[in-house]
DNA sequence: CTACAAAACTAACGTTTGTTAGTTAGAATC
DNA sequence: GATTCTAACTAACAAACGTTAGTTTTGTAG
């Protein structure tokens, strides 16, 4: 089953689960520095100090948003590369985990878009390098497109840019727009996505 | 012309303006909570509390960024509205609003993007009913667009919130990608927005 | 009933933050 | 030559920050 680790994390079964919990919805609202130690602790009903009985420190919620969610996106896109199939199917599949890890977990993909760069040391440094992998290997899939004749001759980059844009910023759309069905939504996105709107 | 005043103050002519120039560069990199005044001097080479002798405060630098361009936004969407022709020209003028103060204000975007929850007061207030009259606006273009047949019938909503997501992202690309010319992207966004890339 | 572990508390620490007050050097104006 | 203006400076403040130490409460198993 997929996202198995992600549902656990969600649940927030263990008192440390919830404080991350709670952690990724104030860190979407203002963002990781202007949340303070003190807003997380007051939303869980409790003082800041008894925080450390559960984490380490500040920077712990951070990297553990983070890099669990960049793990399920590059272990999605492995499992994308290990399928036939034309190259356009697999880029159908890359939108439908966006969307699929969107509905799973569009707290933490905040952080995630807005916050990685507040990682510190090898934690950053292994962000940024699955990022990078993650777009080369979209990036690959798209030119391949191109060369036998399933893609439009665009620049590539612009066909990735606008597609991951898209797809990385749809968590703030999903759920202010009274979440739709999410079989409707994939059906909506791949189509206006691939075929354009005219 | 058009960008007049934008120009203007991307020049940097006054101190004041330097500062801000300075801000918006240092706010696209860490954000706005995470940019100390300390850093502001330093990057321009003197100590925090002279920066007070050109601005009232921190605030002031942001709110000066963020509305300053989303009234450059608000201009450009009644301009289109006024124009006569299809909807799918209006569309196509809008993208080409986006790419124009895209290249022209690159930095300043990355704060009305990120960091306009750090507005205070009336500030947000007028920002977040500019944003919503915008959006609005946009819409009812896209809905018109569908009615009379220019565009696919897909939920407008779909339409709206991809087009805008990869414009309002685009700052990140244009420049981390050898800033491409400025027509040739145009094209090329335009045609991959509305006709797709298969 | 006791022992223990989990999870909360109070109090405080050393820094960093945005900002203010008062001062000074140099250039422009009268 | 005196005055005013501009733009920098030093010094410091009060508040807020992440975090630590030590203590108390609470629930559970022997």
């Amino acid at each position: 089953m997929l996202f198995t680790y992600l549902a656990a994390s969600m649940s927030g079964n263990t008192r440390k689960e919830e404080i991350i919990m709670v952690a990724s919805r104030l860190f979407k609202e203002k963002g990781y520095t202007a949340v303070t130690m003190r807003d997380i602790a007051q939303t869980m009903g409790i003082k800041a100090a008894s925080l450390y009985n559960h984490i380490s420190g500040k920077q712990e919620l951070l990297s553990r948003l983070v890099l669990r969610l960049a793990e399920e996106f590059t272990k999605g896109m492995e499992a994308v590369q290990e399928q036939p199939g034309s190259e356009v199917s697999k880029i159908k599949r890359i939108i439908e985990l966006h969307i699929d890890i969107t509905v799973n977990a569009s707290e933490a993909l905040a952080a995630l878009n807005n916050d990685w760069m507040h990682l510190e040391g090898e934690d950053l440094k292994r962000f940024v390098h699955m990022r990078e992998a993650y777009e080369e290997n979209f990036r690959s899939i798209i030119k391949k497109g191109i060369e036998n004749g399933e893609l439009q001759p665009h620049h590539p980059e612009v066909i990735l840019f606008s597609i991951l844009s898209t797809l990385r910023t749809l968590y703030i759309w999903y759920q202010k727009r009274g979440k739709l069905d999410v079989n409707v939504l994939k059906k909506d996105m791949v189509s206006v996505l691939l075929r354009g709107i005219v």
